[in-house]
DNA sequence: ACTCCTTCTCTATCAGTGATAGAGGGACTC
DNA sequence: GAGTCCCTCTATCACTGATAGAGAAGGAGT
């Protein structure tokens, strides 16, 4: 099979799920597609480019028809959904959330913005408040996922970890995090309950200056 | 003048501020100690301890008093103010941001948690509220700094970048960015704008809730 | 005084990383 | 057949985090 940038880019995404962000190596990678590390700088400028390829890829799985919404679905609803298709996206692969925010320039991360903006535009909300709601959403949710995916401490660090101390120098987080999982929530309720702080202030803001 | 962990933490700081976290290497560090790096082993267990300890020192510079607050301010005023310190915390280094995000277990982070928990129920406002907000607010915070100090894409790669295509293709987005910074508005603007959106929603539901 | 032990730093080395220079093979064109 | 692209190769670079194990310095105990 011919080697192109496409098939590298499948190819390294298999790789960032079998091993994460940091198995991502040329050399791995190289070895996959049967063939040697340098040749495929000549599909591509640098490591980075590879890793907003991939940026690219992940957001392209979620995000590839990127239909237009309803037009009878108001928009606080709408945006919340899109946040959550965000974030489905960057959950759907390990450090997912790493490497949306390691690109530079994924387009489509443009192109959804676009989406987002203008909707938010033609359901009447003025221009500087959809950009202002857009990039909160779409910031919060990098940000949200970054913590949700970021590593387990390993056992070593758990074991000069002091629990009790802890706890008493934090009674209040502690009690909000037992509080909070006791009905058997779950992380994605935690995600659901935040976004909708942020869509609330943005409903908000737009029907305060609207 | 005796190596100990607090003078390594110092150094590793002053060289995050002077090369960014790439050049936070554990030869460059030593370098500066005037030491050898397998020295650095002895007082740190690997380098994932070090960020974690630079990310903590970066929190102490500007949360290390953690005065309680005020107690005739409105809570969603006195939030505010702190992810405003959070963020100015993170902007006081090159890849602050990306150094807290890559922290595990900061005691500060958590003590900033804790009293921003307790200040909240303390004003009246639910545990489980409390506590989303909070997490809202840091995270939306820690993203959006993320994106604030994104590398700059560099000239090679803005150079096979159609500017007209992309505006094209992103009129909306375009529009909203010229608009927006038209009136002489600054990066500080755009995070406070997307803050209120944040604590304007945190407002509405602990209100709705309370 | 002598030995032991702890504390800290050293040299030497490892496997692995992104990246580049430059050789060369294969196919297609003139 | 010669030339020329396209693509992949070998060889190598400077550098990374990390470990093994030698050794210097100093105090404690006898």
């Amino acid at each position: 099979m011919a080697l192109d940038r496409q098939r590298i880019v499948a190819e390294a995404v298999a790789l960032l799920d079998a091993e994460g962000l940091d198995g991502v190596t040329t050399r791995k990678l190289a070895a996959r597609l049967g063939v040697r590390s340098p040749t495929l700088y000549w599909h591509l400028p640098n490591k980075a480019a590879l890793v907003t390829a991939i940026a690219d890829a992940i957001l392209d799985q979620e995000f590839g028809d990127l239909s237009p919404p309803d037009p009878a679905q108001p928009w606080p609803e709408w945006l919340s959904g899109l946040a959550e298709r965000l974030r489905r996206a960057l959950l759907a692969h390990p450090d997912g959330a790493r490497v949306i925010s390691a690109a530079q320039l994924s387009t489509t991360m443009a192109a959804i913005s676009e989406q987002a903006m203008s909707t938010l535009v033609a359901r009447g909300v003025s221009l500087r408040q959809a950009r202002v709601s857009v990039l909160t959403v779409e910031r919060f949710t990098v940000g949200h996922v970054l913590e949700e995916q970021a590593p387990r401490p390993d056992a070593e660090a758990l074991k000069d970890f002091d629990m009790a101390a802890f706890t008493e120098q934090h009674p209040t987080v502690m009690a909000a995090l037992t509080e909070y999982f006791q009905p058997a929530r779950t992380v994605d309720d935690v995600f659901r309950d935040c976004l909708d702080v942020v869509i609330a202030g943005a409903a908000a803001k737009a029907g305060a200056t609207a």
